[in-house]
DNA sequence: CAGTGAATCACCCCAAAAGGGTGATTTTTT
DNA sequence: AAAAAATCACCCTTTTGGGGTGATTCACTG
């Protein structure tokens, strides 16, 4: 038996409050307990509305919706967030996803579509428009080009990994000397001569 | 003006691969120019054909899905990979996207989402089963219930970036004797004695 | 078939860093 | 008021990191 899906949005333009309480709640099956301008203004009322998805935006009074994800999910620990925001920044999206959100809608959506990802953040699944949908699968794109060998990308990860010369030699059954040279290499490669230095040409790089 | 879009085949199942064909052929606007049973039969051929998208599966025989991606890339470097399988490994998905692929389809998805991928791949977007991007998704979530401290989080962070102690303590502004004992207090609390184990215990529980 | 890049190993040097132990003080949060 | 977090101090030894300057073997490519 599908139970109906209750609701809480927190969004400060009034307009679209309303707009988006009236569309959710004239379709069957979903129900708008309550609505917020504020993630502070909820935080006193929301645990007793028990919704079981909040909509959220990201620029809100007070507490920013990217901290507000982490107060809500310790206040309602079943509870899913769906950001629904304008902001297609990289940082925006990463944190509000480290954070907890469970998906992330931009404003230009459909109202169609919000419905149905609403439904579908309920059953577990991860709702994303598909321009941050873009984002999310090109952050975990590696360059193609790389100036490093097999070899040398593999040490560098380890390196990634913190583990020392030792440890990787004795992991990659080579010499301690062989694993120098190739660091060596690596760093006259990247222009770099710190381990610090290397792993942070190869993030930005996307080498590793 | 809006071109055809140029589709090629790899798949190893015969039933399959010609039910994609007449499915994409039959809609307007798509154009499946070649099919093939394997990236290896594929390799000499489809430098002439020109797709503009390759729809790819995982398990073939001779060079896996996985591994052809990039070979397809420097063969053709303006053609996106759209994967579409059975298999929805963590491991596969990541790896086909760190190799490069712009998208992933579990074989259940139905035609039409899989012509609306289609177009979408092509016009940079990057499409996603449900239930992979729920698993793209939860990648990205940390662990909400740490056992260490913002500030042991935020050294964690930058021991990860391969940081010294000294360099630590210049970036926060704070002695290389507290750097010292916030990392100690790490260790207790993550019960290692090393850089790379505390690295280790960190991603396994998603603390960084 | 020559040459290049990749992978392997060797030995010189020394300063810096890591890790263990055992404390104390202050600030923040609950 | 108590607990947790953040700060700093000084003891100790071993390991590691980074620079320099080589050589050898292997595989691929022109």
């Amino acid at each position: 038996m599908n139970r109906t899906i209750k609701i809480t949005i927190i969004e400060d333009d009034e307009t679209i409050r309303n707009g988006y309480a009236y569309l959710i709640g004239a379709t069957e099956g979903y129900e708008v307990v309550s609505s917020y301008s504020s993630y502070d203004e909820a935080a006193k009322k929301i645990i007793t509305d028990r919704p079981d998805v909040v909509l959220l935006d990201i620029e809100l009074p007070g507490t920013n919706g990217v901290d507000a994800i982490p107060k809500l999910k310790k206040l309602l620990p079943q509870c899913y967030v769906l950001i629904l925001t304008v902001y297609e920044s990289e940082k925006l999206i990463f944190n509000a996803l480290a954070n907890g959100a469970s998906g992330y809608l931009t404003k230009n959506t459909p109202s169609a579509k919000i419905i149905e990802s609403i439904k579908e953040v309920k059953d577990g699944g991860g709702p994303m428009s598909i321009n941050i949908a873009k984002l999310v699968i090109r952050s975990f794109q590696k360059n193609q080009e790389s100036p490093l060998s097999r070899r040398e990308t593999q040490i560098l990860e380890l390196i990634g990994d913190g583990k020392s010369r030792s440890q990787i030699a004795k992991e990659l059954f080579i010499d301690l000397e062989t694993v120098r040279s190739h660091i060596k290499n690596i760093y006259v490669k990247l222009d770099v001569n710190s381990r610090a230095d290397a792993i942070k040409m190869a993030k930005q790089n996307k080498l590793i």
